[in-house]
DNA sequence: CTTTGTGAACAGTTTCACAGCC
DNA sequence: GGCTGTGAAACTGTTCACAAAG
């Protein structure tokens, strides 16, 4: 990295804490199941608790927003969807282009939430010539060879990466050199990107490893810390209380640039 | 949530920062591909570059294991790999069920890095008849009566969840009845578990908006910052730079219980 | 010299607790 | 009375910068 002070240039200005945006959807969601139900307000705390989340902090979170709540009341349910739709970006529509159509490739594309809140999925693409044309959640799919055309005709700035990991920083190159500014890469590769491009990263195997670390912790909590491993037979104990309250993790998800 | 000061009682001891045991997998992943290539040595500068993380953060992570460095040198890849191993628990073995065998669920038991690093798909579960003693990565998938005996006769405490949201809390019941004590979750719901369960969640749709919120600000710095929504012709024009640089999104993706 | 390991400064996030408004 | 909105406190995580070690 270069020498001093060279990070973030203080973008501050109405800045929405990172950790409240990635919990807007959360909220969004909950929200969305109330207004179906046709539920017109919602106090702090029940919202927070179809959130999964505390009231202390979901009130923080909304306070970014502006103030959307009447006090003695709670919060008006649709009014609400509405301001977190539009901070998220939702009420606009973003075409997105998921690269890679194998299973996971497929159940992307067959995912409903997709369809659903803002985005559209503009094509699919995959290297093999074989599956060029085949339909999948009634979308063609189309050669790699399309993939700037598509994303210049289309104008997609959201690519999905779903290819074997050796594929994956071609894929990204070509995707921004079409001009993708943001990537959900679900290949297991970090992802070199210029300034400017959003990363973000789901790793399956990941995920399980951090599960893996807390798992040992519960089972070792005071038995034998012996050495060597080599013990398959768990035989799942259950563990009636597990002190463990408050914990709660992240990820290093996004990678700026 | 009770009175007062009822959080983490001080599980205070040797903990490992939840920020470092997130990374932990990265490095891991970084270190085994050097090893591969029989690289005997890295410096903390190249690892970090190699698991996209800086040089300071990287050494700070691993002060919390101990000291398995040299300086003027670098740390030993083999040692490493084993010491990082063994903190998350990958120097056992992991039997793991995957509940909902649609795309995702063949998606996730096709996965290599699954088989790998300490993880064993012990059995399919898919709640369709019709799916029972298909084989789906070579395992013949299992009808949801056979959950319960399944984990217990393997000792499983790991589960996935790959069903429909629907699907998801009742499935989360039934594992965690069974004596699964950690799941990750791939359907859009917030799950309820009991205190001692962990739950872990992936979440496309998540991603993807915040993914939007970002693109949205990229596309909006200086634009007309009107009121009123109702606007899709997007049209995605391309910003060659944008300052934004250092956004390390997170989630919140553990639910402790 | 080179590179680790780490205290100390800083930044971001969560929780508390209560004033203010309905 | 009930519930939001928010400063202030507490906590967690990151970065700096340098002493210590090879």
């Amino acid at each position: 990295m270069a020498t001093g002070r060279t990070h973030r240039p203080a973008t501050r200005s109405r800045g929405i804490p990172e950790a409240t945006v990635a919990r807007l959807p959360l909220y969004l969601r909950a929200l969305t199941a109330l207004s179906e139900r046709s539920v017109p307000t919602v106090s702090s705390e029940e919202l927070a608790a179809a959130a999964g989340v505390n009231s202390a902090k979901l009130r923080k979170d909304f306070s970014y927003l502006g103030s959307y709540g009447t006090r003695g009341v709670g919060y008006d349910v649709e009014y609400l969807v509405y301001q977190i739709s539009r901070e998220l970006g939702l009420t606009q529509d973003w075409p997105v282009v998921i690269v890679g159509i194998g299973n996971l490739g497929a159940a992307l594309a067959n995912y409903g939430g997709f369809a659903s809140r803002g985005f559209r999925v503009a094509a699919l693409i995959d290297a093999d010539p074989g599956m060029a044309g085949k339909p999948v959640a009634g979308i063609p799919v189309q050669h790699t060879d399309e993939l700037e055309k598509i994303i210049q005709d289309d104008g997609v700035s959201i690519g999905v990466i779903a290819t074997p990991a050796g594929a994956a920083q071609q894929v990204c190159d070509r995707l921004v050199a079409a001009g993708v500014t943001s990537i959900l890469n679900f290949a297991p590769t970090v992802l070199n990107v210029p300034e400017g491009v959003d990363v973000r990263k789901v790793d399956l195997s990941i995920e399980l490893q951090i599960l893996a670390f807390h798992e040992q912790r519960k089972a070792g909590e005071e038995a034998g810390a012996g050495a060597d491993g080599a013990v398959p037979p768990v035989a799942a104990r259950k563990q009636p209380h597990s002190t463990d309250q408050g914990p709660d993790g992240d990820v290093p998800a996004v990678m700026p640039a």
